[in-house]
DNA sequence: CCTACCGATCGGTAGG
DNA sequence: CCTACCGATCGGTAGG
């Protein structure tokens, strides 16, 4: 009872109540999210729930940022120890197939930031400009990889990384869908067809 | 006062609250709809609204065949006096870009289908199958063009229809989430800058 | 198409 | 972390 381990076990307990409310706003969305089923499946009264974060919308930042993580483990950490460029570029790209994977079990209701960007999209808040500052994060650091790549000549010399970028974020979004909505089992290989003609590496030899 | 009349006014009336129900839907979601906010947008009350439609799954139904009816009128009815082949499919692609234009008012909120199946792509029942049914017609209608052009002679005779379909349906997901996310003004020219290298024109000439 | 109403649930608070 | 409660809103119904 020592004031220590309470405050480790309510750090434990917030743990919860996030990785619950990801996988529930993952199918629900965000928005769709509510104290009260959150507590019914935790076994936890509401005010309790609430407690930790204050306000609903809190939480919901509480849980955007805990996904982020889960994304960040699961494709930009296994990719670090490859050698930046192309290398690494592809490994990216090969970890966030398998993120997507509906086996892989980060989400059960798919890419957490795909729904929560199209749930935002048209809106204005915290929760949108939240979505916002993230998606851009990954943009840039995806964009920073292909710029190594191209230095190094590893992608042509007129490769535009922004417009890579963008052909990227919709590859990924179109693959997300063809798992949730068509469960396409041929999803996984038309996005390495993809990839593989949008990553193809320049020339050894200029002409 | 004759029945005639009164059928066509609620005719009239149906279609207003669908109207409505769209927009609001396409920015809130169509969970996020709801008919007490539909009732203060129109001046009606909640239950002259239902009366309508008699459940909100039925009116959220009623909203997707709507929604349908703009997509239909904006991109394939334009393009159906196009030559079928790769003309008419580079009509649909650019119709396809101007629907998606913040400025086009179809929906204040983006694409109400790119919303509609994130929204439902992990959940079953009623509404999911509807999104599911009009996007398969949709890919298939797509794939019947490509097809088409394949068989003229006018796409590379390797072209995998369905692949193609896979990579356009991203790109167009992407383009969407480009304009309401993030504004961006350069995403329409990116958009065709894809399209150029997806839909290539087959060699005149075998080598 | 309306008023008036139903039980259920929403986010959140008071007080312990 | 709980019980007990708040006003507001939800989808929907009865009856006209």
């Amino acid at each position: 009872m020592s004031p220590r381990k309470s405050a480790a076990e309510s750090r434990r307990t917030r743990d919860r109540i996030i990785d619950r409310s990801i996988a529930i706003a993952s199918v629900e969305g965000l928005d769709g999210l509510t104290i009260g089923r959150l507590a019914t499946d935790l076994g936890m009264s509401k005010a309790g729930v609430l407690g930790h974060f204050g306000t609903k919308e809190t939480l919901q930042l509480a849980s955007l940022d805990g996904a982020s993580a889960i994304f960040s483990r699961a494709v930009w950490e296994p990719a670090a120890g490859t050698a930046p460029g192309l290398a690494r570029l592809r490994a990216i790209c090969e970890y966030w197939i398998t993120y997507l994977e509906r086996e892989h079990g980060a989400f059960p209701g798919g890419c957490f930031f795909t729904t929560a960007a199209v749930e935002f999209d048209a809106r204005g808040g915290p929760i949108r400009d939240a979505v916002v500052r993230r998606s851009l994060l990954w943009r840039r650091r995806l964009a920073n990889e292909i710029r190594y790549a191209v230095d190094a000549g590893e992608l042509p010399s007129d490769t535009d990384p922004d417009q890579l970028v963008f052909e990227l974020i919709g590859l990924y979004t179109g693959l997300n869908q063809a798992i949730q909505l068509f469960a396409d089992p041929k999803a996984q290989e038309r996005t390495r067809r993809a990839l593989a003609r949008l990553l193809a590496p320049a020339p050894e030899e200029a002409r």
